[in-house]
DNA sequence: ACGCTATTTCGATGATGTTGGAAATAATGT
DNA sequence: ACATTATTTCCAACATCATCGAAATAGCGT
């Protein structure tokens, strides 16, 4: 059920503190930032962080890895395309919604 | 902030339910569908239904027109694409992100 | 004004989410 | 083995959400 998993990721990016967290990955590239570091960004609890980290990896749109004692976390760049895909063919499947192929082609 | 009114319509559409719903209405395209013509189809209480269309409607990714004693539901595409793009931005701010042009450009 | 249909508001209940402090765990370096 | 740093798990408090039935409201036709 593709929906299903549409929804999570999308309740997932819609609480503030992790679409800002989840924002921070984006615009770390490739090179990803570690736990602290985000924590610091943040000014949020250790152990909230790791909680709104845990809901992205679940639904797919965060990944982890470990170097060290340190933790880098980036983001899932396909599965956020994955997820702008679901969206815009439901939103052009039937309607005329030209301007985002207008956007894209600029 | 930008920012905030993003999380609100994706928390809007993180709910199986209500992604459902919008799905329903995206597909009607401009003419909209019914309240009671949704309530058949999503089988769900109609108070339940006016509470989601409700939210929907507070994020502005839904608008309502009167006829009569029928209001008319329409998916509103703007809103959409501007969510969209806010999370293409926020992707291919500064990482390779070349799926989605190649997508659009197929 | 009255009745009819469509939709919303109210109230209540159970479920889930958010947050942070304290304690536990993981991984390294000495 | 031990200390140290990084991160998670556990626990608890509080807030918000989802769902539905019952009652209230809106708008039309007669």
């Amino acid at each position: 059920m593709k929906l299903e998993q549409a929804a999570k990721q999308l309740e997932a990016l819609g609480n503030p503190t992790r679409l800002n967290l989840y924002r921070l990955l984006v615009r770390a590239g490739e090179a990803g930032r570690p736990v602290g570091s985000l924590q610091e960004t943040l000014g949020i609890a250790a152990s909230t962080l790791s909680h709104h980290l845990h809901r992205l990896v679940l639904t797919g749109l965060v990944t982890q890895e470990r170097q060290a004692t340190t933790l880098i976390c980036r983001a899932n760049y396909p599965a956020m395309n994955g997820l702008i895909g679901f969206l815009a063919d439901e939103c052009c499947a039937d309607a005329a919604c030209v301007s985002r192929a207008e956007e894209a082609a600029a």
